[in-house]
DNA sequence: TTCGTATATTCGGAATTACGGATATATTAG
DNA sequence: CTAATATATCCGTAATTCCGAATATACGAA
């Protein structure tokens, strides 16, 4: 039930590294931040910052474990946000070609 | 079958006024410039560079009709591309408050 | 406590994008 | 031809976004 706007939701998708993050969520479920920086190669400060961005629009939640951070998809975002998701995943997908990363940690 | 990317997708409409403009031609089908200029109140320059933009893309299409040119989404577009607009179209129209404009020219 | 690992934030600069007035172009009418 | 209208493009500037090294923070282990 989150209040999240059209645009804001498109403009964080509408960044190749964003997207990519999103779309390992996606698959996923829940991922760690290591197995991200492992799966997309850009430094650790940069996709922390996006991470960031993404949890801010609250299209991601965050869970700690340990010295750990897990994140997901919000569960709590609206119907529409979920379809457009779950519409771009898979051309995403092929077109950033993700390797589905195998998980290094926890 | 334009080779559209996911994330130039989204960020066209990751913008109030592109994602106005998608809006109104997705109700309208086929609108004319000065009809957008007079339905979003903003400079007839902004519009015309959101337009060349959206065009660029391939997101939209234009068909010059005298001095007039009416602009449509691209009958071409991508399957999953369509489905996204379709899911946002409503949602975005509550949130921008869009009032679909009474047909000044043509 | 200190150390090491995982993650977040800061910061200055580079790059991109947005703005809108002014101007250019295209088309029709006369 | 000229005038008028519709739209597009130019251009200088402002605003936003992005980057990644450096630094800070949070936590668990010893």
């Amino acid at each position: 039930m989150t209040d999240l706007s059209v645009s804001k939701l498109c403009k964080c998708l509408g960044d190749d590294l964003r997207l990519s993050l999103v779309c390992l969520m996606d698959v996923q479920r829940e991922i760690c931040v290591c197995d991200l920086v492992d799966a997309l190669d850009a430094p650790q400060s940069t996709i922390s910052r996006h991470l960031a961005q993404l949890r801010q629009c609250e299209l991601v939640v965050a869970r700690r474990q340990g010295t750990w951070m897990h994140y997901r998809l919000n569960p709590e975002l609206p119907e529409w946000a979920l379809t457009v998701i779950e519409t771009l995943a898979e051309p995403a997908r092929a077109q950033l070609d993700l390797r589905t990363p195998a998980p290094v940690c926890c």
